[in-house]
RNA sequence: AGGGUUAUCGCCAAGCGGUAAGGCACAGGAUUUUGAUUCCUGCAUUCGAAGGUUCGAAUCCUUCUAGCCCUGCCA
């Protein structure tokens, strides 16, 4: 991976932070919450820590933020390894904010002993009436000035469970009345007696976020703590804590604008729901900006990384347009994908001056931007199908495929041209005949004539039937008729398409799922991982060749 | 009594007082046995707005405007 990057403002705090000695090494973190699967949001995120730390000779832990039990599973946290790994990226050590649970709890005994927390009994409403608004500053809780013998004493009960869920809270004591809400004695411990996936039912108790990560952060030494702008308003207090505490380490917070991409639903929320609402196939659904849906479509880590990097960080909130994402992905396969012929709406074609029974073999590269990928051989004869698009019985203005007078290659084969068209009783063209020229034979070195296009063709004898799915974005946001609509309302009911069409036996002989090929015309494909069987290959599209080819026929 | 933060081409994004990089998209043209790729060419007299400082301003100052985030016992 020696991915160029944009040069960002955290490279530049990195620099310095290097060239002063404020740190001999930087230690990054990429701190997920066990609570979904990733998406291609945090894709940006993993390539910034891991990448900055691998650019400076740093390291990055993987940590899990599992400090609320009723949202966190294992499933998950093993899904995000895999994720990670996939995406092309090691941790140095892979850790959970749970393993930190009894340091934590001795460090909010600290707090409790300087007089910087209390235990607060207001119930949840009381507490938000208390917290006061944007406009106006809070007031204090009736429980603020307990004495440090009875906090220990109540805080010791919340955790042996003498309590209830909902009825204390350890609170930091700063100040009802900042402007910044988040310093209002913010919440740092909440009861729930819930089991957790790692520690099980030792805690009844569990510190909140802005307690937790600062702390995660201190004690594994991380030097840049590099989080999303919403965050902005907590590092005050991320501050507070990492002194308060007095931790020997002091990261540093560093905020960037969030991945926003058009045509994708980014929210961890709206995702679980298309997930529960069986409207996917599952958080591996290829229409889900799920890093594994992505991986199950087809794009690869190379494409992604290389997006991300792209993309560049910034502070200004922005929306990427996804055909960048598709553009690195075309660069990216174009060289690897073995090129190939498959034919989506099939049109027969005789060769009128072809020998009967006939079988001749033609050769043809795999892939014309790789040498090293070969050759195959491909069985041609007097009955084809070609791609019902590259023939018009009428043609228009720019059109010069196949046309009735009009002369065309046959992708590594012989130039024909179209004398005749059989038409149904309601005069579609379902049969053409055409004569070829033996002398055009590929690779012959004829230069007699010229034509201006090479289409792609069949054997109609061996052709295989497979299936070819095609999709949209599950999200048409630009209609205006959606707006206010329900999420679920939103959803293109026309994001699949599911197409049976032909492919040449010989380029897909031995291919197996995630197997990436280029099709003349239609595009990348994948062969699907979960709908593929011994008897019949699944191929999801990835892109179209250029984004102007979206199908509009193959519905 | 609000606080934080952002604003440079259709979309990302460099730039940090010396006269607007790059990528995507788009449009022309050349080559092409994929209408792909590749290759040229074009695409911000202007940096949210208005004032000011300066020989010189996207960069400094002042005022204004617009967007995003914050009132979970989520992260």
């Amino acid at each position: 991976m020696d991915n160029k990057t944009q040069s960002n403002f955290i490279q530049a705090i990195i620099e310095e932070d290097l060239a002063t000695h404020k740190h001999e090494q930087i230690i990054t973190r990429f701190p997920p919450e066990p609570n979904g699967y990733l998406h291609i949001g945090h894709a940006k995120s993993i390539c910034l820590n891991f990448g900055l730390a691998k650019e400076f000779h740093g390291k990055t832990n993987l940590r899990f933020d599992d400090t609320n039990p009723v949202k966190e599973e294992d499933e998950f946290v093993k899904s995000i390894q895999e994720d990670v790994k996939w995406l092309g990226f090691t941790w140095d050590q892979l850790l959970f904010a749970s393993d930190y649970f009894d340091t934590m709890y001795e460090k909010a005994k600290l707090l409790i002993r300087k007089g910087l927390a209390y235990v607060c009994e207001l119930t949840p409403d009381e507490m938000r009436e208390y917290r006061g608004t944007l406009n106006e500053p809070g007031r204090n809780s009736p429980y603020r000035d307990r004495s440090v013998e009875e906090n220990l004493e109540l805080f010791e009960k919340m955790k042996s469970g003498a309590f209830p869920d909902g009825s204390r809270v350890l609170r930091a004591k700063i100040d009802m009345s900042s402007p910044n809400i988040n310093f209002r004695d913010p919440i740092l411990y909440r009861i729930s007696h819930n089991t957790h996936h790692n520690t099980g039912d030792k805690w009844c108790i569990y510190p909140m976020y802005d307690f937790a990560h600062s702390l995660e952060d201190a004690i594994e030494g991380i030097t840049h703590s590099i989080c999303t702008l919403e965050f902005e308003d907590h590092r005050p207090l991320y501050d507070w804590v990492v002194k308060e505490c007095e931790m020997e380490h002091t990261p540093r917070q560093i905020e960037f604008a969030r991945l926003n991409m058009t045509n994708t639903v980014m929210s961890k929320r709206k995702l679980k729901l298309l997930v529960d609402e069986k409207v996917v196939d599952g958080w591996d659904d290829p229409r889900m900006p799920t890093l594994s849906g992505l991986r199950r479509r087809g794009y690869t880590p190379e494409s992604i990384r290389n997006l991300c990097f792209e993309i560049g960080v910034a502070k200004a909130s922005s929306v990427v347009d996804s055909q960048m994402l598709d553009y690195f992905l075309r660069e990216d396969l174009l060289p690897k994908a073995p090129l190939g012929m498959a034919i989506i709406k099939p049109l027969k074609v005789v060769i009128t001056n072809y020998p009967e029974n006939e079988v001749e073999y033609v050769e043809i590269e795999n892939n014309p931007k790789n040498e090293d990928m070969g050759t195959r051989k491909l069985p041609f004869s007097k009955e084809l199908y070609i791609e019902q698009e590259d023939f018009m019985e009428v043609p228009s203005k720019k059109y010069f495929r196949l046309f009735p007078g009009n002369e065309v290659r046959l992708k590594g084969a012989y130039f024909i041209k179209c004398n005749d068209v059989i038409k149904d009783s309601d005069g579609n063209a379902i049969e053409i005949h055409v004569t070829y020229d033996p002398e055009t034979k590929s690779g012959s070195g004829f230069t007699g004539r010229k034509v201006k296009s090479t289409i792609h063709w069949l054997n109609a004898k061996e052709a295989l039937p497979c299936e070819f799915r095609f999709f949209e974005p599950l999200i048409e946001d630009d209609k205006e008729e959606n707006q206010g609509k329900h999420f679920l309302e939103q959803i293109n009911p026309n994001s699949l398409c599911i197409k049976s069409g032909y492919i040449e036996r010989e380029a897909v002989k031995n291919a197996k799922p995630l197997d990436k090929f280029q099709f003349v015309r239609h595009g990348f494909f994948n062969v699907d991982t979960k709908y593929t069987t011994p008897e019949k290959l699944v191929f999801n599209q990835i892109v179209p060749l250029k984004s102007s080819f979206k199908v509009n026929n193959y519905s």
